[in-house]
DNA sequence: AACCACCCATGACACTTGTCATGGCGGGTT
DNA sequence: AACCCGCCATGACAAGTGTCATGGGTGGTT
């Protein structure tokens, strides 16, 4: 009963001409993003433009790469935040096997850290769920025809950010944190002796400049430092 | 360009027929969502149903109210998380000046606590985003129908819960603890004793189940408490 | 009046956490 | 070989945090 509902409900009747390009053939997109509703409602908004056509809909980031095989999309929409595998890993095992597929980040938060590791997974286009609606259509065109789009605001804090400082031992500890986890809990989940976990954090709050865990937890999400 | 932008841009030409009312005037719904893109897309997605209508939209929950007043919507569609006033004591608010207006909570996290407020509040139905698409219309006729739309996992859960056991007080030291404060901060944010803030929350710890003052924050925004 | 719940505060104590110095191990660089 | 960095660990100390007992004040209930 919603547009597009199946993997392959062919082109919009008549010949198809988008408003900018003017392809016959659209754009054959792979949409990611686990809410199911927010998922549909977006298939909706996209079946507006005839140029575009949503061939495969996946609920999971660790769907994103098989699917893709089978339906050989020209753009995969990604959301980062996805249960079994998020977007930004989904984006880079995508590009691996499928150089050509050009992919779209479409996230709630502009973290400047997800920016960054977007870029380094081979992401052609970021943009945030505050965005006007257009802006989906349009970014997907633009990527297609080989050009970059990123949120300016984005791009320029992300420039301004360095890369973490964090080792990747302090990262795995400072990760495992979280939900207030005692030293103990932290230490057996990662298997370290307590007093190393400890060193280790302490280290973690000297490089976010926080006063707690908590804080430097709080302060590296933001940074995309995990 | 987008379908439906327009306040009111009349009913789908010839004889609206509903799939299951047989109304002649169509559902006239206002949307609240604070995610352009989310929201268009939304809109998007009720303009494939004859018998709903999106008289109106607005980004933040401080305009539910006087966008109501305006446009004399049959149902509100609410986010929950929106800036300016969170969509339950938005729901609050316009259940006070438009009792005959219908609510309809829109939300990603499931909460119990948020359920019961919800109830509080007015509140007719109460769906998640991760619903399949279909059902946000179905909900939208059932509770102009007068009936009540409840995700039945959720309600048990709710039910399961008592209410909050934590004094007005102790719900406000938990809440002024968050993003890793220190006692320090949290005392002067509240205006009071150190020792006081630590006796506070040490009972908010002994309430939840703790064993700090990170779980217990968490504890108490899952179950609603704050 | 007696009682209870909540509010606020203080002080003492024990436990947890953050910091620092120190040292051994492995790998890569100069 | 000397050096630096990251990894892991221990021990000691200081600071922060959680717990408990105690007490005074308010307002509502029985």
């Amino acid at each position: 009963m919603t547009p597009a509902s199946g993997p392959a409900s062919g082109p919009a009747s008549g010949p198809a001409s988008g408003p900018t390009s003017a392809s016959v053939r659209p754009i054959r997109v792979l949409l990611a993003e686990d809410q199911a509703m927010i998922r549909e409602a977006l298939v909706a908004l996209l079946s507006f433009e005839d140029d575009i056509e949503v061939v495969a809909q996946v609920g999971r980031g660790d769907e994103v790469a098989m699917t893709a095989s089978r339906t050989d999309p020209d753009v995969a929409l990604l959301d980062i935040e996805m249960p079994g595998l998020d977007g930004l890993t989904a984006a880079g095992e995508l590009h691996k096997i499928r150089p050509g597929t050009k992919i779209v980040i479409l996230t709630t938060f502009g973290r400047p850290g997800y920016l960054r590791r977007a870029m380094e997974s081979g992401v052609s286009g970021f943009i945030v769920k505050d965005s006007p609606a257009d802006k989906l259509a349009h970014t997907i065109r633009q990527v297609m025809n080989g050009q970059r789009v990123i949120d300016p605001d984005l791009a320029a804090a992300a420039l301004s950010e360095g890369g973490s400082p964090l080792t990747p031992r302090e990262r795995d500890v400072l990760a495992a944190s979280a939900d207030g986890k005692t030293i103990q809990q932290i230490a057996a989940a990662v298997c370290l002796s307590e007093g190393t976990v400890r060193n280790y954090l302490s280290s973690c709050i000297q490089k976010t400049g926080a006063r707690n865990r908590t804080e430097a937890l709080r302060i590296a999400e933001e940074r995309g430092w995990l």
